[in-house]
DNA sequence: CTGAAAGCGCTAACAC
DNA sequence: GTGTTAGCGCTTTCAG
C-alpha cells in the first residue's frame, strides 16, 4: 500500500487546481483538501455558527444536530484552523521565550519550567535564541511577541534605554535576570551577590583570607555581578585579599588557569561557574595539588554534574526551573489583566560539598 | 514619569469601551490600542493595499507615498498582525517540535539545531514536551501541527499503528529516531547498533572476551536497540560472553552496580549511556578498582562531560545538533512541495579515550 | 435552539 | 503606481 498514491487520488478528486487559489506564495502547504468550517456546515446541513458551537462544546445545541455535525467533521477529517480562530478571538494561546543561548543549562531549565507551566493552562511556547546578539535580540523579541500573547525575555543583553523603549510594544512582558527600575515590567532574578556572599562567608569560616576569582567573560552581566559582589564581600571582611584572574566560562578556561591560581598564592578559588571550577579541579589535579587539602575550590550554579566530580563541588545552587515556572505565573497574571505580583530575587543556596576545606596549616 | 499613566491616557483617548468589541474572551490581551492596517491607511491618506505593499517592501510604491505611510505607521506604533497575515497567506512561518523530555541532552540539542536552522529561513519554532506520555503525545502533535506549517516528532512513543493513522494529518512531518516503513514520512535516526558494534569491536581488539552490559530503563527504545545490538555483536564473535545487568539511566544507577560488575567477572563494561558509565567509574574507583588497569568502561552518547571524567570516557558520539539541522532540511523540502531526500542513519563515531585498555594479564 | 451577518487584520488579483 | 474588492476560516452578536 502506498500512502502517496492514496493521497494523490483523494486530492485530485476533491479539489480543482490549487494554483487558482489566491494567497498561496512561498513554500506551499501540504496540499491536503483541508476541510473548512463551511464545508462541514454544508455537509451536515447546518450553519457555520452551529458547527462552531459544536466544535467548542457549547451545550446549547440539539443533540441530533450535534451528532450530525460531528459525523460530518469526522468524515471530512475536519481540523479547525487555529490561525483563523486566533484572529477571531484576538488571542493565540501562545507565549514566547527569548534566550541568549540554548546550550546554557540555565536557559534550558527556564525553557522547561516555562513550557511546562504554560502547558498547564493550554498555552504553547515559541522559542527563539538570540545567540548573544544584541541587535538580533530586539528584532526577535518584537517578532516573537507579535506571534504570541506574551513574552519572557531571559537575561536580555539589550541596553537599558532600548529595553525601556521596547517594553511597551513587548507587553505583556516578563524579565528574567534583568530589571527595569521604575517600569511596571515584572522581573524575576537570581541574587548572585547573595550567593557569592555566602560562598565567601563559608570560605572565611574555614580560615581562608586569600581568595582568587576566576573571572567569566567580560561581556557577561552575571560575571560583572558576581565579580562586584566578590569585591564587596572581600572588602567587608577585616582581612581578605582578592586576586582576579581573567578566565572564561568553560572547562578548558578553568583548566588553563591552574598554574596562575597557584602563583596567586591564594588558598581558595572562587570560579565564575561550575564548568570553570571543574576545569580548575582537573588542572590542579594534574599539577599534583590536592583539593581541598592544599587548596579549596568553589563553583557557582550547581549544574547537574557538580555532585559527581572528584571531589564533589561546593557551589551555590539556583532555582532554574522555578524561574521559568514563576515567569509563567507572572505572565498569566498579566494576560488576565491583573497585576503581576511582586518581583523576586531568588536566593541561591550554598551547597557545601567536598571541594572546600580548612586552610592548610601555616598558610592562613 | 509613569508608563502606566501614559498608556492609559492614550488608550482612553483612542478607543471607546473595549467591552463593546466582540471576540474578547478569556484573559484579555494587553489593552493597547494596537493600530491596524486600516488606521494607518487612513492616517496616511492611502488605501490599505498600499500600506501592505509598503510594509512588505514592495518596490512599486511611489517614494513620497511610501514615506507618508512609514511616518503614519511610526506615529501610530503600528505592528502588522502576524496572525492576520498568516491567515491571509495560508502560512504561519512556524514549525513545531515535540519531544518526550526536555531535560534530555539529546532533545535539547535537537531543539537547538532545529531552531537555528529554521531561523535561517525566517521560521520560528514551537516546542512541546510530551513527558513520555503516549496519549498526550498524539494530542500535542495534532495541536502543534495545527498551529504551524510542519512538525518534527522526536523519538515518538506512539504505537506504530496510531502513528501511521496520524501521519496524514501531521504532514509535513519529519520523524527522528523512528521510522514508518512503507510510508513517505522522512526519518532521521541514529544507528545505535552500529555504535554498539564499534564499541564491541574496539573492546575485542583489546582482548576483552567477557563483557557486562549495564542496561538502561526497560521502557526505553534506545535501550532495547542497544541491548539487541550488543547481543548480536557478541554472538557474532567466536568467543564473547555477555552478562546483562539491569541498571538504569542515571549516575546513581551506574554507581550502585559497581559491585555487581565485579562479581560478573567481566573485563569490560558497556554502559547504557555516559551517565551510567560515570557512575560505574565512580563506584569502581571507590572499590579500589583501577580503570582501565583492572577493568575497561565504555559509555554511549558522548555527552559534554565525557571528556572530563577521570579517566576520560571512551564512548560513541552521536550528532545531536545535526539531527535537528537535517530535520529542518527535510521539513523545508516538504514545505516547498518537493521530496524530502533519502532517510539517513547517522553513524555514531567511536571515541577512544582513556577508560578502555588492554585486558589485564592473565584475565583474557 | 439556530441561522444570518458582520468582523478579526491582512493580502492579492484586477481594474483604473 | 494605486485603489477596489474579495477573500483567508473562525466567532459571536442579534434576530427569530
Amino acid at each position: 500500500m502506498s500512502l502517496t498514491g492514496d493521497r494523490r487520488a483523494e486530492q485530485s478528486a476533491e479539489e480543482p487546481t490549487d494554483g487558482s487559489r489566491p494567497g498561496r506564495r512561498g513554500p506551499a502547504r501540504s496540499d491536503r483538501p483541508s476541510a473548512t468550517i463551511g464545508r462541514v456546515a454544508e455537509a451536515a446541513g447546518v450553519s457555520r455558527a452551529t458547527v462552531s458551537r459544536v466544535m467548542n462544546g457549547s451545550p446549547t445545541v440539539a443533540a441530533e444536530l450535534a451528532a450530525r455535525v460531528r459525523a460530518a467533521a469526522e468524515e471530512l477529517n475536519y481540523e479547525p484552523s487555529l490561525v483563523a480562530r486566533s484572529l477571531a478571538l484576538g488571542r493565540t494561546s501562545t507565549v514566547s521565550l527569548i534566550v541568549p543561548d540554548l546550550s546554557n543549562p540555565m536557559f534550558q531549565d527556564v525553557l522547561r519550567g516555562l513550557s511546562h507551566a504554560a502547558a498547564g493552562r493550554g498555552y504553547r511556547l515559541l522559542v527563539a535564541e538570540s545567540n548573544e546578539n544584541v541587535a538580533e535580540e530586539a528584532i526577535l523579541a518584537v517578532e516573537a511577541r507579535r506571534r504570541s500573547d506574551g513574552l519572557v525575555l531571559a537575561s536580555p543583553r539589550v541596553p537599558e534605554a532600548e529595553l525601556r523603549a521596547l517594553s511597551d510594544r513587548l507587553a505583556p512582558l516578563v524579565l528574567l535576570n534583568r530589571d527595569l527600575p521604575g517600569s511596571n515590567v515584572p522581573s524575576l532574578s537570581v541574587d548572585y551577590a547573595a550567593g557569592i556572599a555566602a560562598i565567601v562567608a563559608h570560605l572565611r569560616s574555614l580560615g581562608h583570607r586569600r581568595i582568587v576569582y576566576l573571572a567569566g567573560p567580560a561581556a557577561s552581566t552575571s560575571n560583572r555581578e558576581r565579580q562586584a559582589a566578590l569585591r564587596a564581600a572581600c572588602a567587608a571582611e577585616p582581612v581578605c585579599a582578592l586576586t582576579e584572574l581573567p578566565c572564561g566560562a568553560t572547562f578548558d578556561d578553568g583548566h588553563a588557569s591552574a598554574r596562575a591560581v597557584l602563583r596567586s598564592g591564594a588558598t581558595a578559588v572562587v570560579a565564575f561557574n561550575d564548568m570553570v571550577a571543574f576545569g580548575a579541579l582537573s588542572g590542579l589535579h594534574e599539577l599534583g595539588i590536592g583539593v581541598p587539602r592544599d587548596l579549596s575550590v568553589a563553583g557557582f550554579d550547581d549544574i547537574p554534574f557538580a555532585r559527581y566530580t572528584t571531589p564533589p563541588l561546593t557551589t551555590a545552587s539556583i532555582p532554574r526551573n522555578e524561574l521559568g515556572r514563576q515567569a509563567w505565573d507572572r505572565l498569566w497574571a498579566l494576560l488576565g489583566g491583573g497585576p503581576a505580583g511582586h518581583d523576586v530575587h531568588f536566593q541561591p543556596r550554598l551547597l557545601v560539598r567536598d571541594s572546600t576545606g580548612p586552610v592548610p596549616a601555616g598558610r592562613g
